[in-house]
RNA sequence: GUCCCCAUCGUCUAGUGGCCUAGGACACUGGCCUUUCACGCCGGCGACCGGGGUUCGAAUCCCCGUGGGGACGCCA
């Protein structure tokens, strides 16, 4: 069993075409068959190779190893080429000469009076020759119906009055996609075509193709598109749709993978996969028929979930770029894996936890107005002043040792800890919201600790 | 417009004629835990697009509507 990706060079690797290359990669490994990566680069204009390069690197950081390739289509123009001349040689193809204006204007006429804008053969059986502005066209039979297996979606039939004489080589004498999808699929045995639902029509076309050049038809599957909220076809207007985008944003590639999975193909109740699970579990069969809608809330769940299942020292590799990123000084890798510790479950991405733990690598914390205006004041400066004078002598500086610390202050006081962690949280963090107090100060360190203190307590002595 | 496909909570989905007073997950929401937040735990809200059939019995099968998506390039 061969399979392929066959992604076109013409930008970053997409959600959606991330999720064809998922579903192919699944069921091949699932399979043990052959997954091929072919880059269709035969539109001139358009392809690039950073796009390549991004394409690559996607796949790569998402786990979506190739076993054959990348294969480059434009590199087998030669082959294409040969493949069209023998169509010629048939009678089966056709050169053709009308101007791409005219069958603009022939296209825009036949759908404004409610018919299907079609070739009209035109040059059909001028038996024209070669001449430098010529395409060939593929001579469609007329009659007759062709009908597609397909492993998600079941039988569909197509009347091949609907079909047109397609172009199949352009002036620049490069084949379109249609032939040579078709030329290399067979070439290189792919038995299974895993695609988007967007290339349905083209696949009764490819049929005749295939047939016309005496190559067996593959199967193919055909996988639903993905949707953005507003059910239009995803794009940028729905946010982030670049693979790399989410890597950049914190998002971690299980968590997405596991998200594409899910988004289309189900397994009972299960909504957890590690890629051993799905290679185990996936099957087209459980492919859904229908579109399916991108859920960023529950992509950012799952990435919540991997944050929090990744092991120690894994996730410190993961947000030490990030923190880098930030300029903060992450030299010291044990503190640095406390600090990663206790931050992961709190942060929904790496970005996040990146963000919030500005405090442990950030001498100079940055206060939130709010937080100083209500913590910093001349009213709590009392609580802050004998944490700093009474903590070089607390013996059992722990989590425990130092909520015991707390509490019996605020009994001391007759006020609630409340009161104290959030002024000790506003003088350590800046904001009011943050992890448990006891443990950012076992991780600070007694000096830190101190420092930051009493720099909050001149802060409140200058008047704020 | 023409052709093709699809249709269960807001979203992703389970469900393949009786196990369904329709299950799970995200989101939302009430509570518990609690030094804030988050995590965690317990609970709630919430769907079979409509109409006809078939059948003892339909979310499940058929037909017709309706709605949504896709395709109609010398793009892939």
């Amino acid at each position: 069993m061969r399979t392929r990706f066959a992604p076109s060079p013409t930008g970053f690797l997409h959600i959606g075409g991330a999720r064809t290359a998922l579903f192919n990669w699944l069921y091949t490994r699932r399979h043990g068959g052959t997954f091929v990566l072919r880059i269709e680069d035969t539109d001139q204009l358009r392809s690039t190779d950073e796009s390549t390069r991004a394409i690559l690197d996607a796949m790569t950081w998402l786990g979506l190893n190739w076993d054959e390739g990348p294969y480059f289509q434009a590199e087998r123009v030669v082959v294409h080429r040969q493949m069209v001349q023998k169509l010629i040689d048939e009678g089966k193809a056709y050169y053709c000469t009308c101007s791409s204006e005219d069958l603009e204007a022939k296209r825009k006429k036949a759908m404004a009076e409610g018919r299907k804008p079609k070739y009209d053969g035109a040059c059909r059986e001028k038996g024209l020759r070669r001449s430098p502005d010529s395409v060939v066209r593929f001579r469609c039979p007329e009659m007759g119906v062709t009908v597609m297996h397909d492993l998600i979606k079941g039988n569909i039939s197509f009347n091949n009055e609907e079909l047109d004489d397609l172009i199949i080589e352009r002036a620049d004498g490069y084949p379109t996609y249609n032939f040579a999808v078709v030329v290399d699929d067979a070439q290189m045995g792919i038995t299974h075509v895993i695609r988007g639902d967007d290339h349905v029509n083209n696949t009764p076309k490819q049929i005749l193709i295939y047939e016309a050049l005496g190559y067996e038809v593959p199967l193919f599957g055909h996988v639903p598109m993905i949707l953005g909220s507003d059910r239009a076809r995803l794009s940028k207007r729905h946010g982030a749709t670049s693979v790399m985008a989410y890597q950049e944003m914190g998002y971690l590639p299980e968590a997405l993978v596991n998200y594409l999975v899910r988004l289309g193909w189900s397994h009972g109740d299960q909504e957890i996969f590690t890629i051993e699970d799905l290679i185990h579990a996936f099957s087209l069969e459980a492919v859904g028929k229908s579109p399916a809608i991108f859920n960023p809330e529950k992509l950012l769940w799952l990435n919540q979930h991997y944050i929090t299942a990744c092991p120690e020292e894994k996730l410190l590799a993961l947000v030490t770029p990030f923190w880098e990123r930030k300029e903060f000084d992450v030299s010291d890798r044990r503190y640095a894996a406390l600090a990663a510790e206790n931050l992961r479950t709190r942060s929904k991405t790496l970005v996040e936890m990146a963000d919030s733990g500005a405090f442990y690598f950030r001498e100079e914390v940055d206060y939130d107005p709010e937080a100083a205006a209500k913590f910093l004041t001349t009213e709590y400066v009392g609580y802050l002043e004998v944490v700093a004078e009474r903590l070089p002598g607390v013996a059992n500086y722990t989590k425990d040792g130092i909520e015991a610390f707390l509490r019996s202050l605020a009994e001391e006081r007759g006020t609630k800890l409340k009161w104290i962690a959030q002024t000790v949280r506003v003088a350590l963090t800046g904001r009011t919201v943050s992890p448990g107090i006891d443990e950012i100060m076992v991780i600070l360190g007694k000096e830190r600790v101190i420092r930051k203190i009493r720099r909050a307590i001149d802060r409140i002595r200058a008047g704020g």
